[in-house]
DNA sequence: TATTGCGGGTTTT
DNA sequence: AAAACCCGCAATA
């Protein structure tokens, strides 16, 4: 069945700078990340990444073994085992997202993009069904991943006796799917249609929950925080209402997100390179038509308040419960006007139970918002760019528009990525330490004689160089970025908090501050690997 | 019923 | 040969 992507496998990502490892590029500046998912030894580390659910482009990442998820596997995207005849290294691919034939939108202007089953049975069940919009006739379908060079985006994960590695391949290009919690959650209820009394139990329960961690806000640290804002923007913020997606149930979308002005829209950075798009003949065209646009007045249209109260100002019900309305196809527009008086907008995860108040792109770009939030009064450029790196996610690429460039479809969704590979780049940059990139290089010679990571994927092979032009200047703190509401991984947050070894604030907020969910290698893994000890793969 | 991992096997490059 | 993919099986939730 997928011997059709087999026959006529699409590579239009191969020359691209957007293709696959693009993400991976920016890191490869340092030995810290040089080990290789397939290398003999991977060296033996005592820091560890958070884990990232919705990791995204080459990267790789270093989990503590005895992380729950790691040890799962787990994903935010929908990966199914692959077998690449290796027992050492589990192999899994993207099996995309579940979206409308007929590509619909939803009233808040999102679309539909569910979980495919992993299951093949269960996925073929899938497919066909009638698209959960009431109002919409068309039938489910998968929207297979082409990340990696016309195939599907790959994980792939190592188990060694002192952490669990985790590399990944690849650049999604498609949508996230809804989350496994969420999937589970519905299945679970036994009906996507509707559970608006759930939802609404749930998201008093989840209120309280926040009430609960406001009590604890003192413990959180950069490095989860940091991933959790940068997560909240990619899944359901900035990045999905942009790309027109959300991370709401699909049955039951909560984002009371306002689709922005025609008049911003396609606001990309013209490619680098000449590209072709990828065939997605009619998903993104229809994205286009309300997507991946900004707001055209970011200072002013903007309610920074970030109460949470189980009250009518967390969600409106009628906002939140809107499937059975009509379909309003030009609802960014003709609501726009509207948006500044609505509630803060929000979304119910129906596996957590936790209410994520909807960050905004307005909010995000608001400079009373953004001043609090990297704790940095100056207004340099370099600073600001350092906002937009919180993840490499597809979606909040579009966090990277250059606002003032020439317009250009959203066909350029890729090309977007660069800009973000652009600021990584920076990012990069401000960890570069030639002393101690030498001393884990020192540690890794003679072990493989490799190809910098990102050259290590003929996806990359024109890849152009970019040029570290900004670079930081100074530190990016970033425990301002605190959104307790929107803290859904709590407990993992607290395992992490509670770890001994991150006992140091000081080290937390500036070693850690990037290498959450954007796939940053590990300096902070680096300077703890030994050079003398690596967990060898006994067979291979 | 679905997920997850394993592994034999086939096809394509 | 490597990679992608298909399929069935078993354990588990």
């Amino acid at each position: 069945m997928n011997r059709r992507r087999r026959s006529n496998p699409i590579r239009v990502f191969q020359a691209h700078p957007s293709s696959p490892g693009m993400s991976c590029r920016a890191y490869s500046n340092g030995a810290a990340t040089d080990w290789d998912i397939n290398d003999s030894a991977v060296p033996r580390i005592s820091e560890f990444d958070p884990f990232s659910e919705w990791t995204d482009g080459h990267c790789r990442l270093v989990y503590r073994a005895d992380s729950e998820e790691a040890k799962r596997h787990s994903s935010g995207w929908a990966m199914r085992n692959t077998n690449n005849h290796n027992v050492h290294i589990l192999k899994k691919s993207c099996l995309g997202v579940l979206v409308c034939s007929l590509r619909c939108t939803l009233p808040s202007g999102d679309t539909v993009h569910l979980r495919p089953a992993i299951c093949d049975k269960a996925r073929k069940k899938q497919q066909g069904k009638p698209c959960p919009n009431r109002q919409c006739t068309g039938r489910l379908e998968i929207l297979p991943c082409r990340g990696h060079c016309g195939y599907p985006v790959t994980h792939f994960w190592r188990h060694t006796e002192h952490a669990i590695f985790f590399q990944a391949k690849g650049v999604h290009d498609h949508p996230r799917p809804e989350a496994k919690s969420t999937s589970e959650a519905r299945r679970t209820l036994g009906s996507g249609r509707r559970v608006r009394g759930l939802a609404v139990l749930l998201a008093k329960e989840a209120a309280l929950g926040n009430k609960l961690m406001s009590l604890r806000e003192p413990k959180r640290q950069c490095s989860e925080i940091t991933n959790q804002i940068s997560r909240n923007i990619n899944t359901s913020t900035i990045s999905e209402p942009d790309a027109g997606y959300c991370s709401c149930p699909p049955f039951e979308c909560m984002c009371s997100y306002q689709q922005p002005l025609a008049t911003s829209l396609h606001q990309f950075p013209p490619s680098p390179t000449t590209y072709q798009q990828p065939q997605l003949p009619n998903y993104w065209p229809q994205e286009s038509s309300h997507a991946q646009a900004y707001p055209p007045d970011i200072g002013t249209s903007v309610n920074p308040q970030y109460d949470f109260n189980i009250s009518a100002d967390i969600f409106q019900s009628e906002e939140i419960f809107q499937m059975d309305q009509p379909l309003k196809p030009d609802f960014v527009h003709g609501n726009q006007s509207n948006d500044i008086a609505r509630s803060p907008p929000t979304l119910l995860d129906l596996g957590s139970g936790t209410i994520h108040r909807e960050f905004k792109t307005e909010d995000y770009w608001n400079p009373s918002i953004t001043s609090i939030l990297t704790n940095d009064d100056s207004n340099n450029s370099s600073t600001s760019n350092s906002r937009f790196n919180l993840s490499q996610s597809p979606d909040n690429s579009q966090l990277l528009i250059n606002n003032n460039l020439p317009q250009v479809d959203q066909h350029l969704y890729m090309d977007a990525k660069i800009d973000d590979l652009a600021f990584n780049v920076q990012k990069s940059h401000y960890y570069h330490q030639p002393s101690l990139e030498n001393n884990y290089r020192h540690s890794f010679e003679g072990l493989d004689n490799k190809i910098p990571y990102a050259m290590d994927d003929k996806c990359l092979q024109n890849f152009e160089h970019y040029s570290s032009s900004k670079a930081y200047t100074k530190p990016i703190y970033q425990e301002e970025y605190i959104d307790l509401g929107q803290y859904n991984e709590y407990n993992n947050f607290l395992s992490v908090c509670d770890n001994s070894k991150m006992a140091n604030d000081s080290v937390m907020f500036t070693d850690l501050d990037f290498r959450i969910n954007s796939c940053v290698p590990n300096i902070g893994n680096a300077q703890n690997y030994n050079h003398d000890t690596f967990d060898v793969m006994s067979h291979q």
